[in-house]
DNA sequence: ATTCTGACGTGGG
DNA sequence: CCCCACGCCAGAA
């Protein structure tokens, strides 16, 4: 049949649609593409996000809210700060009220 | 081709 | 909540 899209665009398809002041995990975005187990390859596809200014890669972090993925970012603090920016306070690296901030895509997009 | 790693998640203790 | 181990599969060396 004919080809699914790859792995990459249904990620980015996804984080695309998270709103604004939102979040979600790894876990929810791989589950969402049936995919589920296979978070790794959530992160992994975020790691060329940066070709895709269109995929907020730092409203998705795991599924404790720990912005796992900060180091990847350019600064050392711009993730924190793009997500303080969008209202969502951040310490230590943790999102706070995390569970209240959680956006789920299965539910969201089912 | 093989091997290892990796922005994760889940289950058991 | 913590820690440990396994699975997952795409990409780089």
């Amino acid at each position: 049949m004919v080809a699914e899209k790859g792995f990459f665009e249904k990620v980015y398809e996804i984080a695309r649609h998270i709103p604004y002041g939102r979040i979600t995990s790894y876990g929810a975005i791989a589950k969402c593409l049936g995919t589920a187990g296979s978070a790794r390859m959530v992160g992994w596809a975020m790691n060329s996000s940066g070709k895709f200014p269109d995929v907020p890669a730092h409203r998705v972090v795991n599924r404790k809210g720990l912005l796992t993925g900060k180091h990847h970012f350019d600064g050392t603090n711009l993730m924190q700060q793009l997500l303080e920016s969008e209202g969502i306070e951040v310490i230590g690296n943790q999102i706070q009220e995390f569970e209240k901030l959680f956006w789920n895509p299965i539910k969201e997009l089912s």
